[in-house]
DNA sequence: ATTGACACTTACGTTCACGTCAAGTACATT
DNA sequence: AATGTACTTGACGTGAACGTAAGTGTCAAT
Protein backbone atom coordinates (compact mmCIF):
# COMPACT_ATOMS: atom_id res chain seq x y z
CA UNK A 1 0.00 0.00 0.00
CA UNK A 2 1.42 3.38 -1.46
CA UNK A 3 1.13 6.76 1.19
CA UNK A 4 -1.79 7.77 -1.22
CA UNK A 5 -3.90 4.56 -0.49
CA UNK A 6 -2.89 4.41 3.60
CA UNK A 7 -3.83 8.33 2.84
CA UNK A 8 -7.12 7.99 1.62
CA UNK A 9 -8.59 4.90 3.88
CA UNK A 10 -7.27 6.80 6.89
CA UNK A 11 -9.11 9.88 6.15
CA UNK A 12 -5.81 12.17 6.04
CA UNK A 13 -3.42 13.48 3.25
CA UNK A 14 0.03 12.30 2.62
CA UNK A 15 1.56 15.02 4.16
CA UNK A 16 0.05 14.22 7.53
CA UNK A 17 1.39 10.65 7.41
CA UNK A 18 5.44 12.22 6.32
CA UNK A 19 4.50 14.53 9.52
CA UNK A 20 3.65 11.33 11.54
CA UNK A 21 6.88 9.73 10.40
CA UNK A 22 9.01 12.65 10.77
CA UNK A 23 7.69 13.10 14.92
CA UNK A 24 8.56 9.18 14.89
CA UNK A 25 4.77 8.11 15.15
CA UNK A 26 4.31 6.19 11.95
CA UNK A 27 7.13 4.61 9.95
CA UNK A 28 6.51 2.64 6.63
CA UNK A 29 7.14 -0.99 6.75
CA UNK A 30 9.73 -0.61 3.60
CA UNK A 31 10.71 1.11 0.99
CA UNK A 32 10.70 0.07 -2.75
CA UNK A 33 13.95 0.58 -4.48
CA UNK A 34 12.89 3.86 -5.56
CA UNK A 35 12.59 5.47 -2.13
CA UNK A 36 8.29 4.44 -2.36
CA UNK A 37 6.67 4.53 1.02
CA UNK A 38 5.35 0.97 1.84
CA UNK A 39 2.46 0.31 4.23
CA UNK A 40 0.43 -2.42 5.59
CA UNK A 41 -3.07 -2.41 7.90
CA UNK A 42 -0.69 -2.03 10.78
CA UNK A 43 0.07 1.31 10.66
CA UNK A 44 -3.75 1.71 8.92
CA UNK A 45 -4.34 0.91 13.03
CA UNK A 46 -1.92 2.84 13.80
CA UNK A 47 -3.44 5.80 11.97
CA UNK A 48 -6.24 5.46 13.15
CA UNK A 49 -5.51 4.86 16.52
CA UNK A 50 -3.97 8.42 16.20
CA UNK A 51 -6.88 9.85 15.03
CA UNK A 52 -8.67 8.78 17.89
CA UNK A 53 -6.22 10.20 20.49
CA UNK A 54 -5.85 13.64 18.62
CA UNK A 55 -9.83 14.18 18.72
CA UNK A 56 -9.99 13.49 22.21
CA UNK A 57 -7.34 16.06 22.76
CA UNK A 58 -3.73 14.33 23.13
CA UNK A 59 -1.30 16.50 21.50
CA UNK A 60 0.94 14.01 18.87
CA UNK A 61 4.03 14.80 21.25
CA UNK A 62 2.04 12.97 23.70
CA UNK A 63 1.00 10.24 21.81
CA UNK A 64 4.54 9.77 20.62
CA UNK A 65 5.56 9.67 23.68
CA UNK A 66 3.19 6.57 24.70
CA UNK A 67 4.04 4.73 21.45
CA UNK A 68 7.60 4.68 22.18
CA UNK A 69 7.40 3.65 25.87
CA UNK A 70 8.81 0.49 24.29
CA UNK A 71 12.28 1.83 23.68
CA UNK A 72 12.98 2.96 27.15
CA UNK A 73 11.86 -0.65 29.63
CA UNK A 74 14.46 -3.40 29.17
CA UNK A 75 12.01 -6.10 30.48
CA UNK A 76 8.47 -6.64 29.63
CA UNK A 77 7.16 -6.48 33.00
CA UNK A 78 8.90 -2.93 33.45
CA UNK A 79 7.35 -2.08 29.91
CA UNK A 80 3.89 -3.04 31.41
CA UNK A 81 4.35 -1.26 34.55
CA UNK A 82 4.84 1.80 32.35
CA UNK A 83 2.11 1.50 29.91
CA UNK A 84 -0.25 0.82 32.69
CA UNK A 85 0.68 3.69 34.33
CA UNK A 86 0.37 6.31 31.23
CA UNK A 87 -3.24 4.32 30.32
CA UNK A 88 -4.18 4.92 34.43
CA UNK A 89 -3.59 9.08 33.92
CA UNK A 90 -5.46 8.57 30.77
CA UNK A 91 -8.32 7.63 32.13
CA UNK A 92 -8.51 10.04 34.78
CA UNK A 93 -8.42 12.37 32.16
CA UNK A 94 -10.84 10.57 30.16
CA UNK A 95 -13.40 10.40 33.19
CA UNK A 96 -12.42 14.55 33.87
CA UNK A 97 -13.73 14.90 30.39
CA UNK A 98 -16.92 13.15 30.10
CA UNK A 99 -17.52 14.94 33.40
CA UNK A 100 -17.18 17.92 31.74
CA UNK A 101 -19.41 17.30 28.97
CA UNK A 102 -22.22 15.25 30.92
CA UNK A 103 -22.49 19.15 32.80
CA UNK A 104 -22.14 20.96 29.71
CA UNK A 105 -24.92 18.61 28.41
CA UNK A 106 -27.10 19.11 31.29
CA UNK A 107 -26.84 22.83 30.86
CA UNK A 108 -27.58 22.34 26.91
CA UNK A 109 -30.71 20.53 27.87
CA UNK A 110 -31.63 23.42 30.55
CA UNK A 111 -31.34 26.15 28.36
CA UNK A 112 -33.38 24.60 25.26
CA UNK A 113 -36.16 23.37 27.87
CA UNK A 114 -36.06 27.44 28.67
CA UNK A 115 -35.89 28.37 25.05
CA UNK A 116 -38.42 26.46 24.06
CA UNK A 117 -41.14 28.28 25.57
CA UNK A 118 -39.44 31.30 24.00
CA UNK A 119 -40.59 30.54 20.51
CA UNK A 120 -43.90 32.53 19.98
CA UNK A 121 -41.63 36.03 21.55
CA UNK A 122 -42.58 38.89 19.66
CA UNK A 123 -40.00 41.30 21.45
CA UNK A 124 -37.96 42.91 19.60
CA UNK A 125 -34.20 41.87 20.07
CA UNK A 126 -32.93 45.46 20.24
CA UNK A 127 -35.41 46.11 23.26
CA UNK A 128 -35.67 42.82 24.56
CA UNK A 129 -35.80 42.09 28.41
CA UNK A 130 -36.11 38.40 29.12
CA UNK A 131 -36.06 39.41 33.57
CA UNK A 132 -39.71 40.94 32.55
CA UNK A 133 -40.87 37.81 30.70
CA UNK A 134 -43.45 35.30 32.45
CA UNK A 135 -41.64 32.29 30.46
CA UNK A 136 -38.54 33.69 32.21
CA UNK A 137 -39.60 34.08 35.32
CA UNK A 138 -41.32 30.46 35.67
CA UNK A 139 -37.36 29.44 36.36
CA UNK A 140 -35.67 30.86 38.98
CA UNK A 141 -32.67 31.13 37.45
CA UNK A 142 -31.21 31.73 33.88
CA UNK A 143 -28.62 29.28 32.79
CA UNK A 144 -25.56 31.36 31.35
CA UNK A 145 -25.62 29.61 28.96
CA UNK A 146 -28.38 31.40 27.50
CA UNK A 147 -27.46 34.94 29.91
CA UNK A 148 -24.25 35.13 27.13
CA UNK A 149 -26.20 34.27 24.07
CA UNK A 150 -28.66 36.47 24.83
CA UNK A 151 -27.43 39.78 27.22
CA UNK A 152 -25.47 42.25 25.64
CA UNK A 153 -21.86 42.02 27.33
CA UNK B 1 -12.63 45.62 38.52
CA UNK B 2 -9.53 45.94 36.35
CA UNK B 3 -8.73 43.54 33.48
CA UNK B 4 -5.64 42.14 35.78
CA UNK B 5 -7.95 41.37 38.61
CA UNK B 6 -10.43 39.50 36.24
CA UNK B 7 -7.82 37.68 34.36
CA UNK B 8 -6.85 36.34 37.97
CA UNK B 9 -10.62 35.06 38.68
CA UNK B 10 -10.84 33.57 35.51
CA UNK B 11 -7.32 31.83 35.72
CA UNK B 12 -6.09 33.32 32.34
CA UNK B 13 -3.75 36.37 31.07
CA UNK B 14 -5.12 39.86 30.42
CA UNK B 15 -3.65 39.11 27.02
CA UNK B 16 -6.06 36.58 26.71
CA UNK B 17 -9.34 38.58 27.64
CA UNK B 18 -7.53 41.67 25.21
CA UNK B 19 -7.90 39.25 22.09
CA UNK B 20 -10.83 37.94 23.24
CA UNK B 21 -12.46 41.50 23.07
CA UNK B 22 -10.70 41.68 19.39
CA UNK B 23 -12.45 39.15 18.32
CA UNK B 24 -15.85 40.34 19.64
CA UNK B 25 -16.62 37.71 22.46
CA UNK B 26 -15.80 39.46 25.82
CA UNK B 27 -16.61 43.13 25.61
CA UNK B 28 -15.41 45.60 28.83
CA UNK B 29 -18.44 46.74 30.61
CA UNK B 30 -17.41 50.32 30.30
CA UNK B 31 -13.99 51.76 30.35
CA UNK B 32 -12.46 54.47 32.92
CA UNK B 33 -11.85 57.91 31.11
CA UNK B 34 -7.91 57.25 31.03
CA UNK B 35 -8.83 54.24 28.81
CA UNK B 36 -8.94 51.16 31.49
CA UNK B 37 -11.13 48.49 30.45
CA UNK B 38 -13.42 47.83 33.51
CA UNK B 39 -15.41 44.58 33.79
CA UNK B 40 -18.17 43.28 36.60
CA UNK B 41 -19.32 39.59 37.44
CA UNK B 42 -20.97 39.41 33.97
CA UNK B 43 -18.02 39.12 31.83
CA UNK B 44 -16.45 36.74 34.54
CA UNK B 45 -19.18 34.11 34.07
CA UNK B 46 -18.92 34.71 30.13
CA UNK B 47 -15.59 34.31 30.38
CA UNK B 48 -15.86 30.94 32.36
CA UNK B 49 -18.40 29.41 29.69
CA UNK B 50 -15.54 30.38 26.50
CA UNK B 51 -13.01 28.36 29.06
CA UNK B 52 -15.53 25.69 29.22
CA UNK B 53 -16.23 25.51 26.11
CA UNK B 54 -12.85 25.84 24.93
CA UNK B 55 -12.19 22.97 26.86
CA UNK B 56 -14.51 20.44 25.22
CA UNK B 57 -13.13 21.65 22.01
CA UNK B 58 -14.93 24.03 20.54
CA UNK B 59 -12.68 26.96 18.49
CA UNK B 60 -12.96 30.66 19.34
CA UNK B 61 -14.86 31.45 16.37
CA UNK B 62 -17.43 28.71 16.73
CA UNK B 63 -17.37 30.41 20.31
CA UNK B 64 -18.07 33.71 18.94
CA UNK B 65 -20.54 32.98 16.76
CA UNK B 66 -23.22 31.56 19.48
CA UNK B 67 -22.49 34.76 21.53
CA UNK B 68 -23.67 36.73 18.01
CA UNK B 69 -26.61 35.18 17.17
CA UNK B 70 -28.34 37.62 19.03
CA UNK B 71 -27.09 40.52 16.26
CA UNK B 72 -29.07 38.40 13.48
CA UNK B 73 -32.59 38.01 14.99
CA UNK B 74 -35.31 40.49 14.84
CA UNK B 75 -37.80 38.35 17.55
CA UNK B 76 -37.42 36.62 20.80
CA UNK B 77 -39.13 33.79 18.58
CA UNK B 78 -36.36 33.87 16.41
CA UNK B 79 -33.70 33.82 18.43
CA UNK B 80 -34.97 31.11 20.41
CA UNK B 81 -34.69 29.25 17.59
CA UNK B 82 -31.91 29.76 16.28
CA UNK B 83 -30.29 29.25 19.74
CA UNK B 84 -31.94 25.94 19.90
CA UNK B 85 -31.18 24.64 17.08
CA UNK B 86 -27.41 25.52 17.73
CA UNK B 87 -27.36 24.08 21.29
CA UNK B 88 -29.10 20.73 19.48
CA UNK B 89 -26.79 20.48 17.16
CA UNK B 90 -23.77 20.87 20.27
CA UNK B 91 -25.66 18.42 22.38
CA UNK B 92 -25.30 15.88 19.20
CA UNK B 93 -21.42 16.78 19.08
CA UNK B 94 -21.26 16.27 23.05
CA UNK B 95 -22.88 12.90 22.74
CA UNK B 96 -20.35 11.94 20.10
CA UNK B 97 -18.02 12.99 21.98
CA UNK B 98 -19.09 11.05 25.19
CA UNK B 99 -19.17 7.95 22.79
CA UNK B 100 -15.93 8.24 21.62
CA UNK B 101 -14.59 8.93 25.51
CA UNK B 102 -16.37 5.73 26.47
CA UNK B 103 -14.95 3.50 23.54
CA UNK B 104 -11.51 5.03 24.24
CA UNK B 105 -11.83 4.09 28.36
CA UNK B 106 -13.53 0.76 27.35
CA UNK B 107 -10.00 0.30 25.36
CA UNK B 108 -7.92 1.37 27.71
CA UNK B 109 -9.47 -0.78 30.83
CA UNK B 110 -8.61 -3.56 28.97
CA UNK B 111 -5.27 -2.72 27.69
CA UNK B 112 -4.66 -2.50 31.77
CA UNK B 113 -6.55 -5.97 32.75
CA UNK B 114 -4.02 -7.64 30.18
CA UNK B 115 -0.73 -5.93 31.13
CA UNK B 116 -1.54 -6.24 34.23
CA UNK B 117 -0.43 -10.30 33.86
CA UNK B 118 2.88 -8.84 32.77
CA UNK B 119 4.22 -7.34 35.50
CA UNK B 120 6.64 -10.26 36.07
CA UNK B 121 7.25 -10.91 32.50
CA UNK B 122 11.17 -11.03 32.60
CA UNK B 123 11.93 -10.96 28.57
CA UNK B 124 14.07 -8.79 27.52
CA UNK B 125 12.37 -5.77 25.41
CA UNK B 126 14.58 -5.96 22.22
CA UNK B 127 13.29 -9.76 22.27
CA UNK B 128 10.07 -9.54 23.19
CA UNK B 129 7.07 -11.51 21.04
CA UNK B 130 3.88 -11.33 23.21
CA UNK B 131 2.34 -13.23 20.42
CA UNK B 132 3.96 -16.39 22.13
CA UNK B 133 4.05 -15.35 25.71
CA UNK B 134 1.02 -17.65 27.56
CA UNK B 135 -0.55 -14.35 29.54
CA UNK B 136 -1.23 -12.90 25.88
CA UNK B 137 -2.39 -16.13 24.41
CA UNK B 138 -5.38 -16.36 27.42
CA UNK B 139 -6.94 -13.19 25.55
CA UNK B 140 -8.29 -13.91 21.88
CA UNK B 141 -7.19 -10.14 20.88
CA UNK B 142 -4.71 -7.54 21.27
CA UNK B 143 -5.88 -4.21 21.73
CA UNK B 144 -4.97 -1.62 18.99
CA UNK B 145 -3.72 0.37 21.59
CA UNK B 146 -1.55 -2.04 23.38
CA UNK B 147 -0.26 -2.93 19.55
CA UNK B 148 0.78 0.34 19.10
CA UNK B 149 2.43 0.42 22.32
CA UNK B 150 4.43 -2.75 21.97
CA UNK B 151 5.17 -3.61 18.68
CA UNK B 152 7.77 -1.81 15.99
CA UNK B 153 6.04 -0.23 13.41
C1' DA C 1 9.67 3.85 -24.74
C1' DT C 2 6.71 7.16 -23.46
C1' DT C 3 3.08 8.82 -20.77
C1' DG C 4 0.43 10.05 -16.77
C1' DA C 5 -0.33 9.55 -12.12
C1' DC C 6 1.62 9.42 -8.08
C1' DA C 7 5.75 9.81 -5.00
C1' DC C 8 10.20 11.98 -3.22
C1' DT C 9 12.64 15.83 -0.52
C1' DT C 10 13.20 20.57 0.73
C1' DA C 11 11.49 24.51 2.25
C1' DC C 12 8.67 28.18 3.04
C1' DG C 13 3.63 29.52 4.24
C1' DT C 14 -0.61 29.32 7.30
C1' DT C 15 -3.98 29.26 11.11
C1' DC C 16 -5.08 29.30 15.89
C1' DA C 17 -4.54 31.05 20.38
C1' DC C 18 -2.20 33.37 22.48
C1' DG C 19 3.12 35.13 24.49
C1' DT C 20 6.27 38.83 24.73
C1' DC C 21 8.29 43.12 24.26
C1' DA C 22 8.36 48.26 23.76
C1' DA C 23 7.16 52.85 24.65
C1' DG C 24 4.05 55.43 26.67
C1' DT C 25 -0.15 56.48 30.01
C1' DA C 26 -3.30 56.02 34.20
C1' DC C 27 -4.37 55.28 38.98
C1' DA C 28 -3.89 54.76 43.88
C1' DT C 29 -0.80 55.71 47.62
C1' DT C 30 2.37 58.07 50.31
C1' DA D 1 4.25 65.81 43.85
C1' DA D 2 6.37 61.72 43.28
C1' DT D 3 6.44 56.83 43.03
C1' DG D 4 5.26 52.26 41.94
C1' DT D 5 2.23 49.30 39.86
C1' DA D 6 -0.90 48.19 36.56
C1' DC D 7 -2.88 49.46 32.18
C1' DT D 8 -2.79 51.10 27.10
C1' DT D 9 -1.91 50.12 21.98
C1' DG D 10 0.97 48.14 18.52
C1' DA D 11 3.70 44.97 16.72
C1' DC D 12 6.25 41.00 16.24
C1' DG D 13 7.17 36.06 18.03
C1' DT D 14 5.79 31.13 19.00
C1' DG D 15 4.41 26.20 18.81
C1' DA D 16 1.41 22.83 17.03
C1' DA D 17 -0.21 20.62 13.01
C1' DC D 18 -0.17 20.63 9.00
C1' DG D 19 -0.75 23.15 3.68
C1' DT D 20 1.43 24.21 -0.50
C1' DA D 21 4.70 24.80 -4.06
C1' DA D 22 9.01 23.56 -6.65
C1' DG D 23 11.81 20.61 -8.87
C1' DT D 24 12.76 15.87 -9.55
C1' DG D 25 12.15 10.93 -9.61
C1' DT D 26 9.34 6.33 -9.81
C1' DC D 27 5.89 2.99 -11.21
C1' DA D 28 2.37 0.65 -13.89
C1' DA D 29 0.31 0.63 -18.21
C1' DT D 30 -0.10 1.31 -22.95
Amino acid sequence: MQIGDLAAKAGVTPRTIRYYEELGIVEPEERTAGGFRLYSEVQLRRLQIVQNLKDLGFGLEHIRAFFNLKHCSKSGGGLARELVEHLTEQERQIDERIRQYSLMKERNRRAIEILSGCFCCTVKVVERDCHHCEVYRKHDEVPDLIECAIYES
